[in-house]
DNA sequence: GCCGTTTTCGGCCCGACTGTTTTCAGTCG
């Protein structure tokens, strides 16, 4: 029995007692207790008394226990037998609780997706009590967007919504603050929806404008404080704003910034000390509301640092409070080592590159253009790279404020061979070792090819080590737990890809590079001067995964950084 | 269902919106 399969077990016992309509007290009991599994770091054979643990009591101790000794748990089985499982998807459709369709499964006998539209056509659901006409249309609504409409929307979908959005509200001349919040400002992977909190004093009037300026497909909910729509941008996607006043918005960013869990410690906090807090301020034991300029100062008022977005969700984020300070920030990096130039398939020539990096104001970066193989990307031949060389150099000559080191983004052919022979490698500064190719090799091949890359003297790092892209692809599927073995062996560096299509590697695989003591590269990848700008968004998921400053080879010195790849 | 040293019973984060209702339940985040 492993550890996962007691977490998915509670979860489900959550799931099915909800469609029973059971106490939502009880229901939360049980996921609880799988969040404390979650979040105890250790295996399941480490844990020796795991009744004893903080939310495991004796049911859900008793479900544990079972799946130990007998595989299975009973009470699971039970409810299984009792709620039929069509009724799971059920809870997907947006209106629809425990409560309701328990009803529904009670009085009409539904028991799916199906059956529910079928009786939904008929008109038997708004004969229920606490059902009428509306409910059973939306309903039927609702049926036939669950097909069209995904689920989650990744990152690198929502930001370009999230631009539009903001450059439309900042057109908005009675907005007097506005900010994205939610899990978007968390830097999670992918989103239900997006949040936006704006600062108003004529929400009425702000409301309207919102409904006539933007790409509105359907509004879910317009109240005074909050409108609810669904975006028709490239992707459909739901948007919620939060109406407040100025002086409410900090506390508003923080409550719908989230997340939940975060939320609610904070509030034990708040509770403990005999306050209340809530989107619109914290309230003290005479009842007066107490209202804050930023969310440090939010913080700071419960004697706690700043904690930054990305690091609130599970609750955890509590206990490692001390390592806060040596996060890595945006303005602890001091140079960008991947990005391509017209020479293969950028938008911009090396002195553009060059150009916007100094606006960065970095110490010094790498131009690593595509290698031959790469012959989509226009992939440079050893003679070209030669060229570039000498291109570059003389380009040094010219800048003082800035060192451009020479590189490439070298492919590591199917077969395992490198793309370069060592004598053309031997003249760059930098080296990169990238899979583009052959994705579907079986699990061995791909870490042969990586070992072969690793072993290469000149080889410093290794990009997008899974080659995955957001929700869409898996990569080429790398043993990574070995992967980052063979990079501390080599002395090799292994890269936080920061282009929202990829962040790769992802937050699993950074922590346990950096516990191995991986050097981590943060790259923007650039294939064009705006997308430099991915610098910031790869900082803030190095966050999420707790990375040190001190473990980023970006945040070296120019000398240091200089004495690491002459070795 | 779980918790607890002012509690072994009563509360569990807190509030908005909708659709059903004549004062509130259910859902959502």
């Amino acid at each position: 029995m492993d550890k996962k399969t007691i977490i998915k077990t509670l979860e489900r016992i959550a799931l099915y007692m909800e469609l029973q309509g059971e106490n939502p007290f009880k229901v939360s009991a049980f996921r609880k207790a799988a969040q404390v599994l979650e979040l105890d770091d250790r295996s399941l054979s480490e844990m020796d008394n795991i009744s004893s643990l903080k939310g495991i009591g004796a049911a859900t101790g008793a479900v544990i226990e079972d799946l130990i000794t007998k595989g299975e748990s009973s009470l699971l089985v039970e409810l299984q037998q009792t709620v039929p499982s069509g009724l799971l998807p059920m809870l997907k459709i947006p209106g629809l609780g425990g409560k309701k369709i328990a009803k529904l499964y009670k009085e009409l006998h539904i028991d799916s997706i199906d059956a529910l539209k079928l009786a939904c056509e008929e008109g038997k659901v708004q004969s229920l009590p606490g059902f009428a006409k509306k409910t059973e249309e939306k309903i039927l609504l609702e049926i036939v967007n669950l097909q069209s409409k995904p689920e989650r929307t990744a990152v690198w979908q929502i930001e370009p919504i999230v631009d539009l959005i903001e450059h439309k509200l900042a057109s908005i001349a009675l907005i007097d603050k506005f900010s994205v919040a939610g899990s978007y400002r968390r830097v999670k992977e992918a989103s239900k929806d997006i949040d936006f909190i704006i600062a108003t004093s004529s929400p009425q009037e702000v409301r309207e404008e919102l409904l006539k300026i933007l790409p509105v497909q359907k509004i879910i909910a317009a109240g005074d404080t909050k409108v609810s729509v669904t975006l028709d941008v490239e992707v459909e996607i739901d948007v919620d704003f939060r109406l407040v006043e100025l002086k409410q918005f900090a506390s508003a960013l923080n409550h719908f910034t989230g997340s939940k869990d975060h939320n609610i410690k904070m509030r034990q906090i708040a509770k403990d000390q005999g306050k209340k807090i809530s989107e619109y301020g914290v309230e003290l034991a005479d009842g007066s509301v107490e209202h804050f300029e930023s969310e440090e100062d939010f913080y700071a008022y419960f004697d706690l640092p700043f904690i930054p977005p990305t690091v609130r969700e599970d609750g955890s984020e509590f206990s490692k409070l001390d390592q806060l300070p040596s996060l890595v920030k945006l303005n602890d990096i001091k140079g960008d080592f991947h990005m391509h130039s017209t020479w293969s398939d950028g938008a911009h020539s090396i002195e553009e590159m060059v150009e916007a990096c100094r606006v960065k104001g970095y110490s010094h970066m790498v131009i690593t253009d595509h290698s031959n193989y790469l012959k989509v990307a226009n992939g440079l031949s050893k003679e070209r790279l030669l060229n570039q060389i000498d291109i570059i150099h003389s380009l040094n000559e010219k800048y003082t404020d800035i060192e451009i080191f020479t590189g490439t983004e070298m492919d590591i052919l199917p077969d395992g061979s490198l793309d370069f022979e060592d004598d053309v490698l031997s003249q760059l500064d930098f080296v990169i070792a990238s899979i583009h190719s052959s994705f579907s090799q079986p699990q061995e091949k791909i870490m042969e090819r990586l070992l072969n890359a690793l072993k290469n003297p000149y080889v410093h790092m290794i990009a997008h080590p899974t080659g995955r892209i957001i929700e869409q692809r898996d990569g080429y599927n790398p043993d990574v737990p070995t992967l980052i073995k063979w990079a501390k062996e080599n002395g090799k560096i292994l890269e936080l890809n920061a282009s929202p299509y990829r962040l790769d590697l992802n937050t699993e695989y950074l922590k346990l590079a950096q516990e191995k003591g991986v050097p981590i590269a943060i790259n923007t990848d650039a294939h064009h001067i705006d997308q430099l700008k991915y610098m910031d968004i790869g900082v803030r998921y190095a966050q999420k995964a707790w990375l040190h400053k001190e473990n980023i080879v970006n945040t070296w010195s120019l000398e240091k950084f200089k004495e690491y790849i002459q070795k």
